[in-house]
DNA sequence: GTTCGAATAT
DNA sequence: GATATTCGAA
């Protein structure tokens, strides 16, 4: 019995329950296996003979998965004529000795796999590759045109009737695969696993690669040659221009066209076949946050040279998002490429695409923030007076409170790049209170809980970042109190509130330190009343005449 | 030689 | 319009 690839997979915990047909005329050896495999949740049926076993099978009382078969200088034809019977069933030879024609002959009539005696665990424990080996390559492939003279000497080499050959000879070439692996290329069939990894989609991947490279002529690009992008020019890296087959914006992975030059000079855009490296994925499909990845096919495996045409990095919200962050934890002034690059950590990522982004982020926010700050803070007396507030007041945002309001007033922006769907979805701006955002710009801006300002006005981020809800801006300008919905789908936790708490803290202590400024919205002054008690508590019980405070608010 | 940032190219 | 690439300056 066969297993076929529908099978294998409604399999829920395959191998558990593999049926294997053992045959060892040495009962010792044959207990001592069975009680092997048996740990490894295997059923085994022990057979003396070849002639039980084969019974055994056309009978069909029992049916089997795979089986294991001794072969010695005794048995050997009769094992011989197991093979070409059971030719269905993936056969494992097991002996003591390593007589070559006899191992040959075993493979070419079929074998999948040769083994010496005593067989490891490992090797008993992997027997289940076979079986899903054969599942997923039964069906008469013919021999490629390169393994036909492998084939046809391995025929007279071993005297085996041109029909049995062709019944062994899937195994025969994939014997002959192993160790003619570089005569194979283009082959279309991959050898029998003999090592604990399947081999297969590797080999199926790989190939597709060259063959997709195949089309490609491709060149270093620059980047490479000054050394930061090495992962490009590794195999299949999980860097970030890889591909889109597994990604999903919504999901974080980012989706990465590719540009391709052909070798008729055409250009082409594909989207390739991720080709993961086993340590990142698939354990973690989202280890790669930022979910850049870089194609395999700028690989130079193949001996094709990459493209010279750089892949285009897709800011898409989530490596926006990376990106905002860590410009935020730098301070803008501070936010050069490389330190952005360091902290946003996305393997791929060049210093080049941070610094493009960077120029762009940069320039969005001396163009457009200005104007905001100009319709949010008008001043009557021209510009003449724009250092009144050399810092602007800040928002403080109280914890969340599903009824809260806050007055309307100075909110610092975050940038949103256009084309961001901000309707509770694709949220980039401040990780506090992201959703915001002042409406009728191209580039939208999201308020900032911050306490201070850039060069342009923009706050810098605290290094916190913490998960915080989300909430919706209703209020049509920000002269109206602005509604503060709660939109997420959990109550504020103790860390959300601590770091409003800090915000806050953050927020007095600015306006403690720096008593000439507004008080930031938020905020009140102290009643009179107050002041002259704390006064009095310090012991000044005279207020100096003529002083007034600052009417400033 | 490296990095930055602005200008320019794709 | 977005991103990559180039180029002059630090």
């Amino acid at each position: 019995m066969v297993c076929t690839a529908d099978e294998l997979l409604g399999w829920k915990d395959f191998p558990k329950g593999l049926k294997v047909l053992l045959i060892e005329s040495d009962a010792c050896s044959a207990v001592e296996m069975r009680l092997k495999l048996e740990e490894m949740d295997y059923i085994v049926s022990i057979f003396c003979n070849e002639n039980e076993a084969l019974s055994a099978i056309s009978n069909k009382s029992e049916c089997f998965h795979v089986a294991i078969v001794e072969v010695n200088t005794q048995n050997s034809s009769g094992i011989f004529k197991f093979l070409e019977t059971a030719n269905d069933l993936p056969t494992i030879m097991i002996s003591d000795n390593n007589c070559i024609s006899t191992m040959m002959k075993c493979i070419a009539l079929g074998a999948v796999e040769f083994l010496q005696k005593p067989v490891s665990d490992d090797k008993l424990q992997n027997i289940w590759q076979h079986v899903v080996h054969k599942a997923f390559n039964a069906g008469g492939k013919d021999v490629s045109e390169a393994l036909k003279p492998v084939k046809e000497s391995l025929i007279s080499m071993l005297q085996l009737p041109f029909g049995n050959a062709e019944t062994g000879k899937q195994a025969s070439v994939e014997a002959e695969q192993e160790n003619n692996q570089d005569l194979l290329s283009g082959c279309d069939k991959y050898p029998a696993p003999s090592t604990p990894q399947l081999k297969q989609g590797e080999r199926s991947l790989d190939d597709g690669d060259c063959q997709d490279q195949a089309n490609f002529s491709m060149e270093q690009d620059s980047a490479e040659q000054d050394g930061e992008c090495k992962s490009v020019e590794t195999t299949c890296g999980n860097s970030i221009f890889e591909c889109t087959a597994l990604g999903s914006p919504a999901s974080g992975e980012d989706a990465v066209k590719e540009e391709h030059e052909s070798t008729n000079c055409c250009r082409t855009e594909i989207n390739t076949t991720t080709c993961y490296e086993g340590k990142d994925r698939p354990s973690n499909k989202t280890s790669n946050a930022a979910g850049l990845n870089r194609s395999s096919a700028v690989r130079n495996t193949c001996g094709i040279k990459a493209s010279k045409k750089r892949s285009k990095v897709d800011w898409t919200p989530e490596l926006h998002k990376k990106f905002v962050q860590a410009v935020e934890q730098l301070g803008i002034d501070q936010a050069i490429p490389s330190r952005i690059l360091e902290l946003m950590k996305v393997e791929g990522l060049t210093r080049h695409n941070v610094a493009s982004h960077l120029q762009k982020y940069r320039m969005h926010r001396r163009h457009i923030l200005p104007k905001e700050n100009e319709r949010r803070w008008p001043h009557p007396g021209g510009s003449a007076q724009r250092n009144y507030y050399p810092h602007k007041p800040v928002m403080a945002f109280p914890p969340y409170h599903p009824n809260h309001t806050i007055p309307g007033g100075q909110v610092y922006p975050a940038w949103i790049p256009p084309g961001t769907y901000t309707g509770g979805i694709h949220i980039w701006g401040s990780p506090y209170y992201p959703g915001w955002q002042v409406p009728n710009e191209s580039w939208y801006w999201k308020p900032y809980s911050m306490t201070h300002a850039d060069a342009w006005g923009c706050p810098v981020m605290p290094q916190t970042v913490g998960s915080y809800p989300q909430f919706a801006q209703t209020a049509p300008d920000f002269q109206t109190t602005i509604e503060m919905q709660y939109t997420g789908s959990t109550l504020l936790n103790p860390s959300d509130l601590h770091a409003a708490e800090e915000v806050i803290d953050q927020v007095v202590k600015e306006a403690i330190s720096k008593p000439w400024l507004p008080l930031p919205l938020g905020l009140k002054p102290p009643s009179t009343e107050c002041v002259l008690n704390e006064l009095s508590r310090q012991g000044i019980s005279k207020i100096p005449p003529h002083t007034k405070a600052p009417n400033i608010r």
